[in-house]
DNA sequence: TTATAGATTGCCT
DNA sequence: GGCAATCTATAAT
């Protein structure tokens, strides 16, 4: 396990970095998408995201997602059908499904359900774990950390994690997170959260009331709007 | 062709 | 807590 769930001020991004080698870091399997949303929401709780960019590792745990369904999620963009925007959602499972909001920020899920059957899952906040220079330094943020409040900025919400990360739609939508040869995947070091709270989802107007939310229970990285 | 809402964030009061 | 920023997709004219 490369480390827990809470961030400690005293794990310095350094030792943290050198826990990881990208090369041994295997991606998450194409079946583990395969399966509904909700399912692989669940399972993602706790799974860490991993971009190499320049040499250099960035890691951090998936601490808060949302379930998008199939064509009969009104809240989901796969409601409208198959477009030239949303057509990720309904290919191979396992691939990044990046859209672009409110003029400003990206937005990063991962496809589910396989290949035809529309559905996917919103990563909404990282807990940091290797990477937080770089990552400060996508965000235009202040590279020496001290507190957890200034390392929350770095990734606690759905746009903020994508610009940590430097994800963007030209360069990563539709890109297979299970390849061997992706500089953007997901790993499991067999961490396991404790708890996880199911909520509604945030900052939809659309079937706001399903509670299609999914968090580890008490994680600092949570992102603000967060109604446990 | 024009209008409007949107799976957000950050700054201002 | 309110609201501007700023682009895209989709609905309305």
């Amino acid at each position: 396990m490369l480390n827990g769930p809470v961030f400690s001020p005293m794990q310095t991004p350094a030792r943290k970095q050198q826990v990881f080698s990208f090369a041994t870091l295997a991606p998450i399997a194409k079946a583990f998408y395969a399966r509904d949303a909700v399912t692989a929401s669940r399972e993602l709780l706790g799974k860490i995201l991993v971009r190499k960019e320049h040499g250099r590792i960035r890691a951090g745990r998936i601490v808060e997602v949302e379930a998008y369904l199939g064509i009969n999620d009104p809240a989901a963009h796969a409601a409208a059908g198959k477009t030239a925007r949303n057509f990720v959602l309904f290919g191979p499972p396992g691939h990044a499904y990046v859209y672009f909001i409110y003029g400003n920020h990206y937005c990063l899920n991962v496809s589910c359900e396989p290949e035809g059957k529309a559905g996917s899952v919103l990563f909404r906040a990282l807990e940091p774990v290797a990477g937080l220079a770089e990552m400060a330094g996508a965000r235009g943020l202040e590279s020496d950390l001290k507190r957890v409040s200034q390392v929350r900025l770095l990734t606690s919400g759905p746009g903020r994690l994508a610009e940590a990360f430097g994800i963007t739609r030209e360069r990563d939508n539709d890109k297979d997170l299970t390849s061997i040869a992706s500089d953007l995947r997901i790993v499991d070091d067999g961490f396991r959260p404790e708890k996880i709270v199911r909520t509604p989802r945030i900052g939809i107007t659309k079937a706001a009331h399903e509670e299609l939310r999914f968090v580890i229970a008490g994680n600092a990285f949570v992102s603000k709007r967060a109604v446990d």
